[in-house]
DNA sequence: CTGAAAGCGCTTACAG
DNA sequence: CTGAAAGCGCTTACAG
């Protein structure tokens, strides 16, 4: 099991040329000869040489290693970011690992700054409820950053979001053009970005189709399954209850047809149901949800590409990427019934 | 943004110790004067020094970092296991990153070793379709490993595992006490472990019993949604359908639940619905899942120590760990409906 | 196209 | 309790 570890030395001394030359072959620079370089790559090959990253990053200061912080692995919602990035780091030549602080004690990042500190090259962000404290932490350390999702624009460092305000205008439309004038809202955190832009969608596309506001249709949640039960149990005991339901996230969807059908009534065809984000468990479902699809995967390649060029020093698209949502129309969503359509 | 970096020797001269004593407080080693100390800290504090963990790795031969492989960040199944581990590792005193193969084409392994070259002390590999072609490659590696979940035991590798077979006894229990007989059941992918356990447990448990076992009452599943949906409906069109559905873990539970849901029957008065893993979705289903219970973070968190302790050169309990396994009722289980209990 | 030297920022024995 | 030296395994200029 605990062979004598092999060295760049010991493969140049296999090879019988000089350490340096290894070291060019391995990291791909010209100005090697196709046959050296053809044995020395063979010898790597026969032995099972495989180079010491910690001495490379320590001597070349880059690891070609790339980290994204994340609250948790318990979402689809960050796996799909997380692939997307990984994918486009190999593509880029970089490796992607994976911090989460989700098991730390008091949201504590000294770990942060201290793993990161020459472990990566840069490190991408995927942390919605993190403080400005924190945040003003993270810029500090020596470290190339880019953002994901963050509740609010961070001068200097680069960022990427979805069009989530977008997003819910289209999601509106679709419930307006189906009849529904009575939609009740279930919010995600208050202290994100997100759900502000998307209530902010749900609200003017009411007052741009000149509709009232009614507060009562609009829930405080919490981006969390069972807070979309509960609300909706809120909703469904209003005296004039809502005939669709448009929960600010697909996970809070999922509470909220879970409590629809507790009462006995049919999804679409007593109540509508629409989330946000299209997790790939939404189109599992049955029936599935209509929500809005946000380009997650493609949303973690481009913050990777993003870091990628600051690192490399190429120009960027610019300081704050913001990616298109689209509407999915499934089968959680249907025509308003007859005779609640009218306005009071 | 690019401040100097300060070294060991920076801290050294602003003390006006040497970088000997630096590193020797920094490193939590005794033999240090409680002043010295003292003085070190603060400067270190003032300058907010961090040491390049590079260095560190290369100079000590240690990181102070474990890796855990996971397939993907997809499952709750995986968040789980992550908890648990990344916990642990803060308590004793290490740090935990995550790498994923998914976004790796053709599964290809070299990332692996390559990443962990010199970057983690040790490897959690939680691959349950892990070939033993990439096995014998991760072992050969100089790399100290423990193995969760995986298809069967290997010579020489410490492994984590739940007591898949007591549990299934244990959900067969409770739904032949119900009064089930015909209970169908959907298994999990056929190569791993995990699945065939499960089914063994079902299989004897009927036995047992001396209740017939019906072959058509099996269904071929893969631990994903859409095919608990799937083999649901096939086993609600049989001329003599199931009064309970036993899928091989939760997520194909939910599935099922929709399917019995599509068809306008109602769970647990019309069939009742039992999974296995017991992730968190699971209880904020409405009706709940009942389910068997395996203990995600204490597996992870045991298979920290496990690796700790194999680090350490500590004696660890043994070449394989087998976690209990507990049943969790909800409401998506109850007595079987009257008329249907009778054997045909 | 190839190599000898210096150095990345730490820690590990070895002295005192 | 404290320090000067050597070295971890690479890469980066600098020569030839």
């Amino acid at each position: 099991m605990s062979k004598p570890t092999l060295t760049l030395e010991d493969i140049a001394q296999l090879t019988g040329v000089s350490a340096m030359t290894v070291s060019r072959v391995l990291s791909g620079k010209s100005g090697v000869s196709e046959a050296t370089r053809r044995k020395v790559l063979e010898t790597v090959q026969n032995v099972g040489y495989v180079p010491n990253l910690n001495a490379r990053a320590l001597a070349g200061s880059r690891t070609r290693v790339l980290g994204m912080l994340v609250p948790d692995f318990s979402t689809q919602y960050i796996s799909e970011l997380a692939r997307g990035a990984g994918e486009a780091a190999i593509q880029a030549g970089y490796e992607l690992v994976c911090y989460t602080n989700s098991h730390h004690p008091q949201a504590n990042f000294t770990h942060v700054t201290l793993i990161t500190r020459g472990l990566v090259d840069g490190l991408i962000v995927v942390l919605p409820d993190l403080s400005d404290q924190q945040l003003d932490a993270l810029s500090r350390i020596n470290l190339k950053l880019v953002i994901v999702d963050h509740r609010h624009e961070v001068p200097d460092v680069p960022s990427i979001d979805a069009d989530n305000y977008r997003g819910a205008r289209l999601m509106m439309d679709h419930l307006l053009s189906l009849g529904h004038t009575r939609i009740g809202f279930i919010s995600g955190r208050p202290d994100t970005r997100a759900s502000l832009e998307r209530l902010r969608g749900y609200r003017e596309s009411l007052q741009l189709h000149g509709l009232p506001i009614d507060e009562t249709l609009i829930r405080p949640g919490n981006f969390l399954q069972p807070e979309g039960f509960t609300q909706t149990q809120h909703l469904l005991s209003l005296l004039q209850p809502p005939t669709a339901i448009f929960a600010a996230n697909d996970l809070m969807a999922f509470g909220a047809m879970d409590a629809i059908r507790g009462r006995g009534l049919r999804i679409p065809e007593d109540l509508s149901v629409a989330g946000f984000d299209d997790i790939p468990m939404s189109a599992h479902l049955h029936p599935g949800l209509t929500t809005v699809h946000q380009p997650l995967s493609e949303m973690g390649s481009a913050a990777t590409r993003m870091l990628v060029n600051l690192l490399s020093g190429t120009d960027i698209p610019g300081p704050r990427l913001e990616l298109r949502t689209e509407l999915r129309v499934r089968q959680s969503t249907g025509k308003a019934p007859r005779g609640q359509q009218t306005t009071p």
